[in-house]
DNA sequence: CCCGAATAGTCACCAATATTGACTATCAAG
DNA sequence: CTTGATAGTCAATATTGGTGACTATTCGGG
């Protein structure tokens, strides 16, 4: 990842900073809307639940983290009201971690603070413009997943 | 940042899986060029290197890290003979970091791995549409720092 | 049906990393 | 020459990450 100098900063260096930025702005906005109990670092649960459950080990999948990381931020988020553990019916190995009221909330918030941001960006790019980076954006995650 | 059942994942999630998996190949080609010492953290420092030197506080602003890990990120990079401190001249509180011949060869490597990374997902989405998402990001990058 | 291999989740430990506050030296403005 | 900001470092602490081991359960092949 190279933002050296003179030349154009790359691929690596704008995902990092859209990345980075996007997440300050939506824990702030987040934290002005009272959920100012979770940071960034919950977002590898946070952004993946389901209103119906999912497991912890599709969460450690989905998000790249490690089981005991997710475990351990479950713990955090169970213990702030945001997630339950259930026993999963279809595997007595598995637990679902289901969002509770407060958890159905915060997801509810989170969409509508991204869906302004991007709505932000569409209006500042064009709206068909923004759709044809979106378009691109997934394209270039699925095939960067695909090379590694 | 939400990736939730339905809906789409949002301009937070892509950009995240397109940072470590691109952070991912490209620290995997740099080890199998030699380069096999050095970590993605340490990309704070090596992706806004420059030949004629930087300085550490230059390098916090530009990373967004905090001076103490940028300064920690050096004291590693300069065992391992990757960059060296030198006064700068024009201000004698502070120190340029510049690189030396093996630092100058791992940025000229990387630089290479990323184009060769951007020219597959060009050729892939087409030159012109790819050119076209490129500064899409860019703009996006841009808006989104001054956003928050 | 049963065995061995794989998987879900947790525990406990250790290593790496981040965060904070204080401190010295230097600069820059008035 | 004084005041306030900045560059960089140190040291202490808190947080996070990574590893291997462990139990319970499931799944597939014989």
């Amino acid at each position: 990842m190279t933002g050296h100098e003179t030349s154009e900063p790359d691929l690596g260096v704008l995902a990092a900073r859209v990345l980075f930025s996007v997440q300050r702005e939506l824990f702030t906005a987040l934290a002005e809307q009272g959920f100012d109990d979770i940071q960034p670092r919950a977002g590898a649960v946070l952004a993946y639940l389901r209103a119906d459950g999912i497991r912890a080990s599709e969460l450690a999948r989905a998000s790249g983290q490690h089981k005991q990381v997710i475990g351990s931020l479950i713990d955090d988020l169970e213990r702030l009201g945001y997630v339950e553990r259930r026993p999963d019916p279809a595997d007595r190995r598995a637990k679902l971690i289901c969002p509770t009221e407060r958890g159905l909330l915060q997801m509810e918030a989170a969409t509508s603070i991204m869906r302004a941001i991007e709505e932000r960006h569409a209006n500042a790019l064009g709206k068909r413009e923004y759709a044809a980076f979106k378009t691109a954006l997934h394209h270039v995650a699925d095939l960067q997943r695909q090379a590694d």
